[in-house]
RNA sequence: GGGAGCAUAGCUCAGCUGGGAGAGCAUCUGCCUUACAAGCAGAGGGUCAUAGGUUCGAGUCCUAUUGUUCCCACCA
């Protein structure tokens, strides 16, 4: 071993053995049971920041620990191939070269996407490598390869059949800077302040006018109709009237509907159906036309006369201008409101009316609701099915089509001969029907249809394949909060719409990792850190640490230098507690190592306590307490105590015997903090002497046989002991660097203060006296310590203070006692620790009195 | 408008089914003790947001309030 931890000269050389050694494919174990899970597939827009190391090293620690437990384990791992991020990428990279999509045409732009894609998706694929994850890549899956894209078209025609798409003309979110449609989900809402504009509609017959109050004047050249509520007082009666639409002079209703709430503005609503959700309902209700006055780059089309090729920001300007100079601007209002913006590239959306396809919801989505209500697929933590619910109860049809032209193109054709529409799961030349020219639809589907399928199109479906047969339904899918409705609920219905079962059986949702600052961490906003760095200079194992370390019940994790120095500080610390128990081997070891003395018997059964622990959390996905509980191990009770008891042992005890149980205990300890560090944890496990097999493929330890509790209790009073000691050396400095020291009291504890208080705490040898003079006393329960002094003032008052303690511990435990209500109903265990207390402070307020007196 | 999370040491956070508050970093003190100075030992520092309630007992459960973050809806 090297002298210093030195993560680089080992992480990728134990990779690639791994990967040799097929260590990542599945093979039956013990268990005889399977635990499968898909890895949530990164897009190939660019590369991984540690937000996605956070969700890989959980997922991963998951999978290592069940492999450990004899699980046949499958990590299936793929890309996504992101149509709108990624076109949006790769129309800016042409647009450098000075090209468009036009230019290029589609072949051209598919051609280059490929090329996007080999090289991200590569790199995106090097970096987890470098994160040690255990992803089978054997069964490496992409969402537009020949396997995914199968089942995108056998689900896509089997919708159609069925009647669940269609396509029609209605009001959808547009965006006008990837010039496509985006479903509800891809709209990001942002609260901005803006004005109402009231905008005075004049009648026709010249009798005056009605007010109207919008956010949005620019529509005015689409309006069809003003509503208002038909409780509404001061609009009664006025059914027949028209009003004539400023600006343009149309010739409009007034209609009544309970949409309208006369509260708000002025009681009155222009009605534009072809730029606004609402408005295009209440047009459908009462036969309105629909006229769409922009053009799909969001500039001002020909339907919006004078103001056609303005943008929509000029158009506003300019329409409040004219309003304002004929007086028809009754008055401005400044106000807030939600604005909506393209999730991709934040443009503001333009609700507007389009030709689309879509997904009929709400019967699909009532098993997937119910697979959850009834406990088949549960959310962790729990709290988080809240957020589905909504979802899923409020569910609206899905806008699956796409302006774009990466992704699966939608397997529809139209033939120009007999004018059918078919939807194929083969590709088409000619009409079946007619023979006649047919016409492919030019859109693609949305990215989440592909992604929606994936638990089971990686796994072949929709053939019966052998590793369908085995691993679906999956039982976890490890994924963050952001993600639920996206992707959750829409696997959720499809596996179970096409495989008859819901696609996993557990869902542990994460927190996200913020900023040393506590902002989201995301590519979009630049504060991404590439994990790659971090583990140049700290290591995979150290960056997996971290961000598995901090995290509790799904909340988020802050990402800084200083808490990865520490897991950093962590690894040399495991790293030079394993080359000390290596290096106390070599001259022989026992192989079956026995509990010989407290202190081998104290590591033992803490270890044993230790492994309990560990499976609890892991087998409840906690991996961040399962991390911290091996942190606090190793560092505090294998290093700080074992291996210092250990030096004593292997001076003057049975060597052999204590070398067996410090590498009884590492190599325990390698095992159960595998799955989370698995580089480190490989390196040192080569390391030990007799070490045989490849460590992630050997067995989660078990507990060890025996009854160590007294030998726990012991060690931890001797603890106390030791601790004492070395505070009163620190805090007094009359007493000697090594003074001497006196003991008296339980047999089995001054025994072990003989043995192991002269290392511990530096003193010469311990012996046995009572109330020897000139002495400060340290009294503990069940023995006495006595250490030479001179400085009585200053011991007298440290006696004070301990008497007062002692006292008041006494009376706090005494009045428990007292309590009625607590020896009535307390348990019976705390009852018994109270009584222990009084025994104990009574003694010491006995002995420290004694003393002072 | 609806819902959820969070509020604990100077900072970042643990504290799992209620039994006298912990870690890391920072601060102060003493140590190059032959695994580790990326270390060891010791110390200081908290009316656990506020007010009520349940209980023998509340950081932990309930209610309200305040602050904060997020999700959903999208009344012009």
């Amino acid at each position: 071993m090297d002298k210093t931890y030195n993560p680089q000269e080992f992480e990728q050389r134990i990779y690639k053995r791994w990967v040799d050694g097929k260590c990542f494919e599945p093979r039956s174990g013990k268990a005889k049971k399977k635990f499968s899970i898909v890895q949530p597939p990164p897009n190939i827009t660019g590369q991984l920041h540690v937000g996605h190391s956070m969700d890989v090293t959980i997922a991963d620690s998951v999978v290592r620990y069940k492999r450990m437990k004899g699980y046949e384990t499958l990590w299936l791992p793929g890309i996504d191939h992101a149509s709108i991020a990624t076109e949006v990428k790769v129309v800016e990279a042409m647009r450098e070269e000075g090209l468009s999509k036009a230019d290029v045409g589609r072949d051209g732009f598919l051609s280059r996407a490929w090329d996007w894609k080999e090289k991200y998706g590569n790199r995106i694929v090097e970096q987890l490598k470098t994160m040690g994850v255990s992803l089978d890549w054997s069964r490496m899956a992409f969402t537009m390869d020949e396997r995914c894209s199968k089942a995108v078209r056998e689900v896509f025609v089997s919708l159609y059949e069925q009647g669940y798409i269609y396509r029609g003309d209605r009001i959808i979110n547009w965006c006008p800077g990837c010039k496509t449609a985006i479903s509800d989900a891809e709209v990001e809402y942002t609260t901005e302040p803006s004005h109402l504009w009231h905008i005075k509609y004049p009648f026709k017959d010249g009798s005056g006018y009605v007010t109207v109050a919008t956010t949005r004047p620019e529509t005015l050249l689409g309006d069809t109709a003003v509503a208002v509520s038909p409780k509404d007082n001061r609009y009664a009666g006025m059914e027949n009237k028209l009003l004539i639409l400023p600006l343009i002079g149309r010739e409009i209703p007034i209609v009544y509907d309970e949409y309208v709430e006369a509260d708000f503005g002025t009681g009155a609503v222009k009605i534009t159906p072809a730029h606004d959700p609402n408005d295009f309902e209440v047009g459908a209700r009462h036969g309105l036309e629909v006229i769409r006055v922009m053009n799909d780059d969001g500039t001002m089309n020909e339907l919006a006369g004078k103001y056609a090729g303005l943008t929509r920001e000029e158009a506003r300007k300019a329409v409040v201008a004219d309003l304002t100079a004929q007086g028809l601007l009754e008055k401005t209002e400044d106000y807030t409101h939600n604005v909506g913006h393209c999730y991709r590239c934040h443009q503001t959306i333009e609700p507007m009316v389009s030709k689309q396809w879509f997904v009929k919801m709400k019967e699909l989505a009532a098993p997937a609701i119910d697979a959850v209500k009834t406990g088949k697929t549960k959310f962790i933590p729990k709290r988080f099915e809240k957020t589905y619910f909504n979802w899923m109860n409020n569910i609206r049809d899905w806008c699956i089509s796409r302006q774009l032209w990466w992704g699966h193109r939608i397997p529809v054709y139209y033939c120009d001969g007999c004018g059918k529409e078919i939807a194929s799961r083969e590709d088409l030349t000619a009409c079946p029907h007619c023979g006649g020219k047919l016409r492919q639809d030019e859109d693609v589907l949305d990215t989440w249809f592909s992604s929606a399928l994936w638990p089971f199109s990686t796994l072949g479906w929709p053939q019966q394949t052998a590793d369908l047969e085995k691993f679906y339904p999956t039982d976890l899918l490890v994924t963050g909060y952001d993600i639920i409705t996206f992707w959750v609920s829409r696997m959720l219905f499809a596996g179970i719409k096409f495989t008859g079962k819901p696609p996993f059986a557990d869902v542990y949702i994460h927190g996200l990792v913020r900023d040393g600052m506590g902002h989201k961490m995301s590519k979009s906003s630049g504060n991404g850190v590439d994990p790659i760095e971090v583990i140049n200079t700290a290591g995979a194992d150290a960056l997996r640490f971290a961000l598995v370390n901090g995290i509790a019940r799904g909340g988020d994790v802050c990402f800084s230098n200083a808490s990865l120095n520490s897991y950093r500080n962590f690894m040399n610390k495991l790293y030079n507690a394993a080359k000390f128990v290596i290096g106390a081997c070599q001259n022989g070891y026992e192989k079956t190592p026995k509990a010989l003395t407290a202190g081998d018997g104290w590591v033992i059964g803490r270890i044993n306590e230790l492994i309990a622990a560990v499976n609890h959390s892991m087998n409840r996905y906690d991996v961040g307490r399962a991390a911290r509980l091996l942190y606090d191990f190793i560092w505090d009770e294998f290093c700080d105590w074992y291996i210092e008891f250990a030096k004593v042992q292997l001076k003057n005890g049975n060597a052999k015997n204590t070398a067996g149980v410090l590498r009884y205990a590492l190599e325990t300890l390698l095992k159960l903090v595998h799955p989370i560090i698995p580089f480190i944890t490989t390196e040192i496990y080569d390391n030990l002497p007799d070490a045989t097999g490849e460590l992630m493929l050997c067995d989660f330890p078990k507990k060890r046989r025996g009854d160590f509790g007294s030998a726990i209790a012991l060690t931890d009073k001797l603890k106390e002991c030791v601790r004492a000691v070395r505070n009163l050396k620190q805090t007094n400095s009359a007493v000697d660097k090594t003074p001497e020291l006196y003991c008296d009291g339980d047999d089995g504890l001054c025994a072990a203060v003989e043995y192991y208080m002269p290392t511990l705490a530096k003193t010469s040898e311990v012996k046995r006296a009572e109330h020897p003079e000139n002495c400060a006393l340290v009294a503990l329960d069940g023995i006495n310590m006595y250490v030479p002094l001179a400085d009585t003032q200053k011991e007298r008052e440290r006696l004070e203070k301990e008497l007062a303690h002692a006292k008041s511990e006494l009376a706090l435990a005494q009045s428990k006692l007292a309590n009625q209500g607590f020896c009535q109903k307390a348990p019976q265990k705390l009852i018994d620790a109270e009584r222990e207390k009084v025994k104990t402070y009574t003694e010491l307020v006995r002995v420290i009195s004694e003393k002072l007196a």
